[in-house]
DNA sequence: ATTTTATTTCCATATCTTTGGAAATATGGA
DNA sequence: TCCATATTTCCAAAGATATGGAAATAAAAT
């Protein structure tokens, strides 16, 4: 990832609304939510949200698509994969691992044998 | 990890000096480099650099300790591993899995069974 | 066609950030 | 002590960002 891309990323994370509209979005999954439902759901007014949606679409953590008079807006978990590659690879490649959360492997590692059930 | 921290974390490498100081730091280790060397190494002009140190520092992105008239710069990786885990975690918890980097596992996972030599 | 509802753009204002020269501070060396 | 070097603070100018009311746009419903 190119580090224009990565600031924007990070500066368009490094606000509180836009913070707590992308961790809304993530809950809210694929389908994401319209922005009225944002706006009323984060009590931030409209044009302000328009605003801050808009920061996060050029920084492309969010997709938008329209349905009738409603604008969905969604996560892009992608974008928020790449922007979380960069950081572990760029920023803390030169010593690898120092910098990775310790939970970092959710799912837990494949066992290398078969398990009785398996057999 | 509280939002207001992650937000200031955010800032703090939402900005391209800032980030090329951080990403040298890391390569740099543990020793950390004096505020000079970075000055000359990134080519910003001292009173820039410690304004933006200081920015880093505020955000506990990067330690400092002083040796003679030289204030050696180190990355904090600790907090760097924090912020990465409230990515991971607060900002993509809802789908876990869905926002990591496919190479987030740099250490292979420990095997689950004694090894030949260990036994 | 008119009204209602959803969202965005426009715009002015306020606030925060970035920049870097010059002066201040601090430490080591002559 | 006096000088050289390293870093920070001071400060002012320039630039970028955030805020939200009011008007504009767009698409359904009546």
């Amino acid at each position: 990832m190119e580090i224009e891309r990565a600031v924007n990323g990070l500066a368009a994370l490094a606000q509180e609304s836009r913070l707590a509209v992308f961790r809304l979005l993530v809950t809210a999954g694929p389908e994401g939510l319209p922005a009225g439902s944002i706006s009323e759901r984060l009590a931030i007014p409209a044009a302000t949200l328009s605003f801050h949606l808009k920061t996060l679409a050029q920084a492309d953590l969010v997709k938008s698509r329209s349905a009738g008079r409603f604008v969905y807006y969604s996560a892009n978990f992608a974008a928020m994969s790449a922007l979380l590659e960069f950081l572990t690879q760029d920023c803390c490649g030169g010593r690898p691992g120092l910098c990775l959360p310790a939970q970092a492997t959710v799912e837990p590692p494949k066992p290398r044998i078969k398990s009785r059930a398996q057999r």
